[in-house]
DNA sequence: AATAAATGTTAGATTAATCTAACATTTTAA
DNA sequence: TTAAAATGTTAGATTAATCTAACATTTATT
């Protein structure tokens, strides 16, 4: 465990990382809203603590232990975020702030007793897994609804932006994790899809809202 | 809202004044494990932030600006400690650790629903006031059973101690909030006191321990 | 009242995390 | 394949929170 700042930036590393190509310092740096001097500091500082491998002008990689400390920040927010939802009765659009404070929490006991009370869950309330105390995560096999096929009906299993701007944008177009959907037109243009929701109403979402929205067939 | 640090410095300033004499610079530092010079500097800065108010080799006076933000802060880390015992079915003498970190979280959502979950209660697991929403305390008449007579029947209402290490004592005598003893004996030499537990066993309690129990008749 | 002990303050250094300005390297595009 | 743009690094400053050493004040004890 190292500082609250440390571990901001080894699950930042970690979730840019599971995107395709290098995690790049002005990547890092416009994620944390911190200049790319600061963020070549601090990698230089993970790199010395073996969280990171580091070359100057090469990518920033994570080591095997930065990945295990990351996958234990990741637990504890999402953890949290599902108690918040669950237990605390909080919306999906406001626990992600509150959590990105518990994930700091350190204490296996507190957090193992919230995953026993929610009976181990395997996803938060976005869809995103759980890691389990191993750091092991079980990934459902789906894709972003830009990529659904016309005429295909499918079901919302999770959502990659669990920000209250973009979640509140969901809830006002009444979409939730869960929700079957028609996939009825969708624009060559400008990548927006024209979905039939739940309640059989044709609402228009943008490319930006789609490619964050996953679902499954 | 200040650092981490200053609310620390703000709750144990808070605490400390509550005992009788005026809150020594020396005091505070021996609390909050740093050195003297330590405090006088931050002294200085809650004092331009009008949470203190203070001069030169005078003692540490809270303002009331002060106050609020110290029951804020003792608000959220007593309905923190009763939250992990009743939610989470964790043990009295564990939560106080826990509680150091989550008294830290800057959320009123959250805090208010922990208050309503818990049925708005009026005391943590050590028998201690928690502050309402306005900060308003409502104390208990209760003595310290070092000052409780011999031959009398008391019930324990608070600890005003809330570390593992004494609350593991207490556990090892069955020592709980609520129970009923009598006061056997008191020795005038060492300030123990001799009582009658619960299941009608003779116990003896050093200076230390009666000083921290406190009881209403 | 003089001295010693305890307590408190000031000065200056250190560490973590950040910044700006200047310089270096890599990538993109004439 | 050079010039421009983008990206990354180094150097040096800043702020918060801490420390040690030296000095000042207050309190206690002869
Ligand atoms: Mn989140
Ligand atoms: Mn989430
Ligand atoms: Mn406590
Ligand atoms: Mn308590």
């Amino acid at each position: 465990m190292g500082s609250l700042t440390e571990e901001n930036y080894i699950k930042t590393i970690y979730n840019l990382s599971l995107e395709p190509g290098e995690v790049s310092v002005s990547e890092l740096a416009k994620k944390l809203s911190v200049k790319l001097p600061t963020v070549t500091s601090m990698i230089k500082k993970l790199s010395v603590k073996k969280m990171v491998s580091y070359a100057p002008y090469q990518g920033i990689k994570m080591t095997e232990k930065g990945k295990k400390e990351a996958l234990s920040i990741i637990r504890k927010h999402r953890l949290a975020e599902l108690f918040l939802v669950k237990i605390l009765k909080l919306g999906w659009e406001e626990v992600h702030e509150i959590a990105e404070q518990l994930e700091h929490v350190n204490s296996d006991r507190f957090y193992n007793r919230i995953d026993e009370l929610l009976g181990f869950p395997k996803a938060d309330p976005h869809g995103e897994p759980i890691p389990d105390v191993n750091g092991k995560v079980v990934s459902q096999k789906s894709i972003p609804l830009s990529q659904a096929n016309v005429g295909s009906s499918v079901k919302i299993s999770a959502v990659t932006n669990d920000e209250k701007l973009f979640l509140d944008h969901l809830n006002s177009k009444g979409l939730q994790i869960g929700d079957q959907i028609t996939v009825k037109k969708k624009e060559e243009f400008d990548g927006s899809v024209s979905i039939i929701n739940k309640s059989r109403k044709e609402t228009m979402l943008s490319h930006q809202v789609v490619e964050k929205i996953w679902v499954e067939l």
